[in-house]
DNA sequence: AGCACGCCGACT
DNA sequence: GTCGGCGTGCTC
């Protein structure tokens, strides 16, 4: 007897075990998808993660129901990843699974309530509900759950179906329906015996007196030779005919139409790279550096400033793996996944790559999980979650923007890196990485010093290009001089002048979206709050509303005070909102867009305003960080940031290498093609070291800073952070579970363990939060112990009665 | 994640 | 006295 380990897509603790019936032996391998029981009545696809002999010893199993595809979906590759996914970031693995297969390959059935026809129309036997229910079911026919809900206005409606179900009155259904379509589309053909010009031309004397048919032919006829195969929708289109008049020709056998499946995404077949620029020397240089660091070490960074052409190199390196005939995965982050850079890639590698990210919809997302399995899709570029994708051979991850805080997942779990999963991942093809950045992580640049990753640097501008100069206008000074114009300094002002009179463009960074992240009655200092968040509201000029950036509540403006009731209420700070108003009022004629999370809601306004920009219908860009990443502009020769002290201010041990970043990376965008740009920072505190490692462009002179400090409190590089939050509606009851979990912890791991405590925002959602801090030394076993530990210990919490709905987060490297 | 089961407060 | 709310536990 045969039996199977199966993933199931549910944050179950362990994995559970089915028999394989014998006339599926032979189809049942680890990486099948395979339908299953779960409880009384639902099923579910699931995942098998081995098959073996051994049966289980305290229950009963049930059978497999169902092999569903004819190879399986994944390679044992993929289901060591998941392992190691699953054990290093604390979660299950059906939550891996979750987040790696594609929602069309993920299936889960649905109750279906069907009429029993044998019942009749009866229904007096029946009380108000169950009539409601039968009543509506009578008319459609069939009903699921969610519908019944909704006709009974509650919730649980179990009781009513059931008694329905024992009154015979409907029956219930589970259906496991695979959801992935294949995209069909119609063909037009030519009957084979007109391939032949000599029976053509009679044809075309026939057709004399039906112009619009001839007219149909003849699109035909050129539409074949242009492009090889012709769509009857593009025909139609293109011959302005109908399909009365196409079927017109069909019914002579003239033509014919053929429904033929088509890919939604491009890609297969060989690439041709086309390489269209050479190298500069210290290209080259580097170039040949990373080759030599892969033959000794497995990552390799890169250290580029901006502009310095990393792309260029990357393309190089991706041309020479997909000689070797390996794939190659090109991660960025999703905001930096932008037309642009997607442009620039299919100019060299042609329809060929493939693009996974969000916006792709779940049909497509199946389409590229198969290509990539196939290995028919050699080349990709995608976002965080490519990564999860089932790569057959890979030979070298690039990583770009190495630093970026967007690798790390946030919200559900698995909460993983993508740069550290990556170097797993790629370890288990021995395939090479090569992190790329203008300001790494001190994490990598750290592991880099240590020898541990190879490190090249690339210190030149591409094209003898400049670095911005950078300029510290301290806003305390000129406020007291009473010189400001709302937030600008005289000096930002004259610059965005001088750049307008030059017909350059402008770009202005600001932290904060919205108008003003508070109001406050200036009666009493009373500011609003959200009421299920302890935050304050920000205000949105645009909506005229307050919203809530934790939760998304929105509240009506106040027009009194909800305190001492005045009228008094004045906005606090500034957002980008904000900026743009006021840079509306002082430079009337200036074409102003706002780029940030509320004025690009979807992707393609993202893609519009990049384009608008590049085309120079923008004069002033006012944004959020969004602003930063991948984006090159030639004509922008000023960056304006408006207050550096918000981005100084955060109470976080990494503030200040993420401050560096993001002015560094901010000031990139300054310049990039025609002559020196300029960047023009507004802080309070102009003597704060960082601004001085921004003007100098010295990274090296902040990582050395940094790592110092790093050390001294024990944070990373020199230890991991393991974080665990805990959540309930109740504040006590949080409060006594992290007071609980942390004295039984403490004795275990001393003074490594931080907290508990409530954190900055202590109530998100209408739940109130507890924190600890666990700094775990870089010492495998150690890691191991204590992640074993804790885990335990999560379970002793939850089997206690008063503990057992609080909510506990494990966040491995927390950012 | 569902869904079943079981224990307490608002109605006939 | 019952209906129905939700808290709690289980699913191979």
């Amino acid at each position: 007897m045969k039996f199977a380990d199966v993933i199931l897509p549910l944050a179950l603790p362990k994995n559970y075990t089915y028999t394989v019936p014998p006339e599926m032996e032979g189809t049942v391998k680890a990486g099948s998808r395979v339908a299953v029981q779960l409880g009384k009545q639902k099923k579910y696809a699931g995942i098998v993660k081995s098959v073996h002999e051994q049966p289980p010893a305290n229950y009963k199993t049930k059978p497999l129901l169902d092999v569903l595809d004819k190879d399986p979906v994944v390679y044992p590759t993929q289901l060591s990843f998941w392992q190691w996914l699953s054990s290093y970031y604390m979660c299950t693995e059906g939550e891996v699974l979750n987040a790696a297969l594609p929602a069309h390959l993920k299936l889960s059935s649905e109750t279906l309530l069907l009429f029993n026809d044998a019942y009749g129309d009866d229904f007096s036997a029946l009380d108000d509900d169950e009539y409601l229910v039968a009543e509506a079911l009578h008319i459609r026919k069939e009903l699921r759950i969610d519908e019944v809900q909704l006709i009974l206005d509650k919730s649980d409606v179990y009781s009513v179906i059931k008694e329905l179900l024992e009154k015979k009155v409907l029956l219930v259904y589970e259906e496991l329906k695979e959801v992935y379509k294949e995209k069909k589309e119609n063909f037009v053909q030519l009957h084979a015996q007109y391939e032949d010009e000599e029976q053509l031309a009679p044809l075309f004397n026939e057709l004399a007196k039906a112009p619009k048919q001839m007219e149909l032919l003849l699109a035909y006829l050129h539409l074949i030779k242009t492009q090889g195969s012709v769509l009857q929708s593009e025909l139609l289109k293109k011959s302005g005919a109908t399909v009365a008049q196409l079927k017109g020709l069909v019914e002579k056998n003239i033509l014919w139409v053929e429904k033929r499946t088509v890919d939604r995404v491009p890609g297969g077949g060989k690439i041709e790279v086309q390489i269209d620029f050479s190298l500069s020397p210290a290209q080259e240089k580097a170039l040949s550096e990373v080759r030599r660091n892969f033959e000794e070490k497995p990552v390799t960074l890169l250290h580029g400033v901006t502009s310095s052409g990393k792309t260029q190199l990357y393309v190089k390196l991706i041309e020479e793996y997909v000689a070797k005939g390996k794939q190659v995965l090109y991660l960025l982050p999703e905001i930096a996944l932008t037309a642009q850079i997607i442009r620039r890639l299919q100019k060299h590698f042609g329809n060929k790559i493939g693009i996974y990210h969000s916006r792709f919809n779940n049909n497509e997302r199946v389409e590229i999980w198969n290509k990539v399995k196939s290995g028919e899709l050699q080349i990709l570029l995608g976002a965080r979650s490519s990564l999860l994708l089932p790569f057959r051979d890979l030979g070298m991850i690039i990583l770009d923007e190495e630093h970026d805080a967007s690798y790390k997942q946030q919200d559900p779990a698995p909460r993983y890196h993508a740069r550290d999963a990556a170097i797993y991942y790629a370890g288990l093809f021995r395939a090479k990485v090569l992190l790329g950045s203008a300001t790494p992580s001190l994490e990598s640049y750290f592991n880099a010093q240590q020898g541990k990753y190879g490190l090249v640097e690339l210190t030149e501008r591409f094209g003898g290009l400049e670095m911005p100069q950078i300029e510290i206008i301290d806003v305390k000074k000129e406020r007291a001089e009473k010189n400001m114009d709302e937030n600008f300094t005289p000096q930002l002002k004259a610059a965005i002048s001088n750049s307008m009179a030059a017909d350059k463009q402008v770009i202005l960074f600001q932290n904060r979206r919205g108008y003003a992240p508070f109001l406050m009655c200036t009666t009493c200092g009373w500011i609003p709050n959200c009421k299920n968040c302890d935050v304050s509201l920000t205000y949105h000029r645009y909506q005229d509303k307050l919203h809530c950036h934790y939760c998304g509540t929105r509240y009506p403006y106040p027009q009194t005070c909800g305190a001492c009731g005045s009228q008094t209420m004045v906005t606090k700070s500034f957002g980008t909102e904000k900026i743009e108003d006021d840079l509306q009022q002082v430079f009337p004629k200036a074409r102003i867009a706002r780029m940030d999370m509320d004025a690009v809601r979807n992707k393609d306004s993202h893609n519009k305003m990049i384009q608008l920009l590049e085309q120079k219908g923008i004069d002033i860009l006012v944004g959020t960080q969004m602003v930063v990443k991948g984006l090159d502009f030639e004509n922008v020769n000023l960056v304006g940031i408006l207050s550096a002290d918000s981005l100084l201010s955060f109470p976080d041990f990494r503030v200040n290498e993420r401050a560096f970043q993001l002015m560094e990376q901010v000031s990139g965008r300054a310049g990039r093609k025609h002559g020196q740009g300029k960047v023009i920072i507004q802080a309070s505190n102009t003597k704060h070291p960082i601004l001085h490692y921004v003007t100098m462009h010295d990274y090296k002179a902040m990582y050395a800073a940094e790592i110092a400090e790093r050390q001294r409190f024990g944070y990373p590089p020199f230890f991991r952070l393991l974080k665990i939050t805990f959540k309930h509606k109740d504040q006590q009851i949080v409060e006594q579970a992290a007071q609980v979990f942390g004295n039984w912890v403490r004795p275990h791991i001393g003074p490594r363990l931080v907290g508990p405590a409530a954190p900055l925002v202590g109530r998100i959602r209408n739940n109130y939060l507890q924190e600890m801090l666990v700094k775990l030394p870089r010492d495998t076993k150690v890691i191991t112990d204590t992640k074993r530990l804790l885990q335990e210990h999560f379970i002793k919490l939850q089997a206690e009665k008063q503990f057992r709905s609080v909510v506990i987060v494990p966040d491995v490297d927390c950012v």
